[in-house]
DNA sequence: GTCTCCTATGCTCCTAGTGAGTATAAGTGG
DNA sequence: CCACTTATACTCACTAGGAGCATAGGAGAC
């Protein structure tokens, strides 16, 4: 039984609007799926190309910013594939806006991932749910050292800070213990989030992570916001990704003082309340620091 | 003319020896090689076991840490092939040792990317060679602000600060200029380093500057490290990887007061002065804080 | 108008962390 | 005992970050 390869292409894409960071799905069999082709070895001369041109014809979507995230080749993601089918992921990141194609939806990337937002407080379903959860699977399995620590140090269990980024650890451990259960449409209740097809649900998971860590050091979460935006339309961008409340004075103070942003002088009115200057990112940071992000002030670093 | 899809596995293998970072390279007809094989679809589980064999049959070595880098999958990155050939990258560190096969060596990284060591000051060869080399390049193809901003930023031109994460933008820029040759054994002096087989030597910035990233915020330094070491011997390994030497008495209280490390009480006398006293990684720093690194104090942050 | 309720924006205070350097300790080889 | 090496403790100035107060300028209720 010697297989082939199959190489497809997936491309996580995301947007904000509303506070809610979204990702954009097509409805396939399996559930709810990221935008997929397989790599045309004629027709397309770079993989970032051949996913450009999937997205386009899958969602109508013109692909701006676009990182390769990583590649998936388990024997064993996906089940009933007579060959090995390999998934180079990118992530993608643009303003949302109406998608031509019907059954291309954004869904709020949190009803995935419950447990990543913690803008109201730490979700109610980790300390219901998942903890006991994880304990339970830990006796069934072995209460190792090892395995105590991931526990640990993923969930901010036993005195240990919760870390944003940890995205990916989190759900690969909760998907160990049988938390989350994949390729069952209605699978999970609440707690456990919405399931995705096949092993999609892991990609949009790498890609918070990857995001939440980028937005320190790169200026990328300008991609997600209009030309010009205020202070606090910037703060939510950042709070949504985060997914965490941050500290408004101090926000405006890192920003700014950081050069990431100049005022165009303009007033945005429709504020509810004093009218906010609008700004605009500030190209020229590029050169002045070697790291520019935006800064999280009131999470732990 | 249907091509299929072969995908190669290969390793960029790091360790630090006599203050010099290095990488495990195999002899092939191509010139100097990365560990490489492909994916066997019904051998390998995953590609990182297929790697690990494959790592293992052509050089002996039984790899410990390793992480997925990126992968390469151009049409035009390897010329005269009938399929299309995808290659996923993976980074991995160890101690140096001997290693039982006798065509696989380590080489000094810097051998192949010399305008990246700056511990000794800035390397002459930026001024004298890249740097008008880059501006010809410019006068060629046409000056745009984008190109500038490019040179400005990766090479630290017009008062912008030098980012020694940015080591595959750096190649990309001089493979653009032409001044970077592959493929061709014995192109290129000494300013413009050592080229290797096919497109391996971006594998090997890319491998260092997410290494040079990644010491930061994650202790994995200590791969490269015995179970023991003085301060001045992790501090060496940071300056080698980093490119930079470092302010000694603020490295120590970073790593010190940081948690990162414990003392043993053991000495080290062979130090050539005073005693060192030997410590070892503390692996509770994990439960404490976030993103444990070794910061690198002296350098632009 | 004026009161209340928004959001925007400026400013202060305190603490922890970082950059840079001085001083002292404890070995080695002559 | 010397010069020289490396280790380690400590100081000082400065900056960045966490938390909160105070004021500014709009909208809507009355």
């Amino acid at each position: 039984m010697s297989r082939s390869i199959v190489l497809g292409l997936n491309a996580v894409i995301v947007a904000v609007t509303d506070e809610q960071p979204r990702v954009l799905a097509v409805d396939s069999e399996e559930g709810v799926a990221l935008p997929y082709g397989p790599l045309d070895p004629n027709r397309h001369r770079t993989l970032e190309l051949g996913l450009r041109s999937w997205v386009r014809e899958q969602t109508g979507l013109e692909l701006g910013y676009v990182e390769q995230l990583y590649t998936f080749g388990d024997r064993d993601r996906v089940s009933g594939h007579d060959e090995r089918l390999l998934s180079v992921v990118y992530l993608a990141l643009g303003r949302e806006r109406s998608v031509p194609l019907a059954d291309a939806t954004w869904r709020p990337i949190y009803d995935f991932l419950p447990w990543e937002d913690w803008r109201n407080g730490k979700p109610g379903s980790i300390d219901r749910q998942l903890a006991p959860g994880l304990r339970e699977w830990m006796e069934r399995v072995g209460r190792t050292a090892d395995r105590r620590q991931r526990c640990a140090v993923s969930f901010g269990l036993r005195g240990a800070p919760w870390d944003g980024e940890r995205v990916l650890e989190r759900f690969e451990l909760l998907y160990e213990a049988g938390l989350v259960l994949e390729s069952s449409p209605n699978a999970g209740g609440k707690s456990s989030g919405r399931s995705m097809a096949l092993d999609h649900r892991r990609m949009v998971a790498t890609a918070l992570g990857r995001l939440r860590g980028k937005i320190r050091y790169r200026p990328v979460i300008f991609e997600l916001l209009p030309a010009q935006f205020t202070l606090l339309q910037l703060q939510r961008v950042a709070e949504a990704l985060a997914g965490a409340r941050l500290h408004k004075q101090n926000f405006r103070r890192l920003v700014q003082r950081g050069g990431l942003v100049e005022g165009t002088g303009a007033l945005e009115t429709e504020t509810g309340g004093r009218p906010a200057e609008l700004f605009r990112f500030r190209q020229e940071v590029l050169r002045e620091r070697p790291a520019p992000g935006v800064g999280l002030p009131g999470l732990a670093s």
